[in-house]
DNA sequence: GATGAAATACTCCGTTT
DNA sequence: AAACGGAGTATTTCATC
């Protein structure tokens, strides 16, 4: 866990909500000269804290307006199921984000669809197809009430 | 849903990967005048495919080490309910993601925490201190086989 | 962390296909 | 309609304080 000041944070916040801000555009928001800010920048990077910038896509205008979670339970026949799973569920693109949990299931898998033809699709031809799988479960997003967003 | 061609998604692939190449890297990869890519990003924003830019922060380097999904069912008492849920999930910050959901419950959650004390502070002080919970189950994620990113 | 100068990149314009 | 090219402006980078 790396120590960061108000410098810091504030141009965390200004970069997550604006990920081309200028420097200057920057300096002039935490108070800073172009100079500190680019510094910080780099040094926030060097130390993990920024793993990178990105584009914001919206999933509706690129026709995925369908929003599945799926829970995953994988037969614990052998023990490199697991990562055949975890495999091919980086390998597959219309899962957006897999995690391996505790509890009563063994995967949590987020998924975008362009309708639920295509999430059927999905389920038989793509996810069932994988080896290993026992049993899976479907919820169906109706409203994402929050977004994704790793704050400071 | 807006077409795009072949231009448009190198563009927003190569944004997705780094969101701060200039206008003049950008034309490198893509085979296109400095001009053109700026027009195309644009038009991109204009038609909503492009939301925004942003960081992709390290959540581990913040100190955030535990990813926790959580099942919340409501008490179907009162209609408004659900508005007051939804609205109070937006402003917690330890909620990365909120969902409504089709299916056994609710809503699905995604918090982050510092450890398992911090995530227990928070289901008992946060989260089951809002009106209308009737039950949540916890899932703690154990290793993120696949992170967020939404692809071209 | 700040300042100033040089190199690079961006924006706006008109022009071309 | 979309892309190119050039001039003027802004930004980034590097040296120095």
């Amino acid at each position: 866990m790396i120590a960061l000041d108000a410098f810091d944070k504030s141009i965390l916040r200004a970069l997550s909500h604006d990920g081309r801000m200028t420097h200057t555009a920057l300096s002039e928001t935490v108070n800073l000269s172009p100079n500190a800010v680019a510094e910080r920048i780099k040094r926030l990077q060097r130390d993990g804290v920024i793993e990178g910038f990105g584009v914001r896509l919206s999933a509706k205008a690129l026709g995925k307006t369908l929003l599945v979670f799926i829970e995953v339970k994988l037969d614990r026949t052998s023990a490199d199921v697991f990562d055949a799973f975890s495999a091919a569920a980086a390998k597959t693109s219309e899962i957006e984000e897999c995690h391996m949990v505790a509890g009563g299931f063994d995967y949590l898998i987020k998924t975008r669809h362009a309708d639920m033809a295509a999430f059927r699709r999905f389920l038989s031809d793509t996810l069932l197809s994988l080896p290993g799988i026992r049993e899976t479960h479907t919820y169906a997003v109706m409203e994402e009430v929050k977004a994704s967003a790793t704050t400071v």
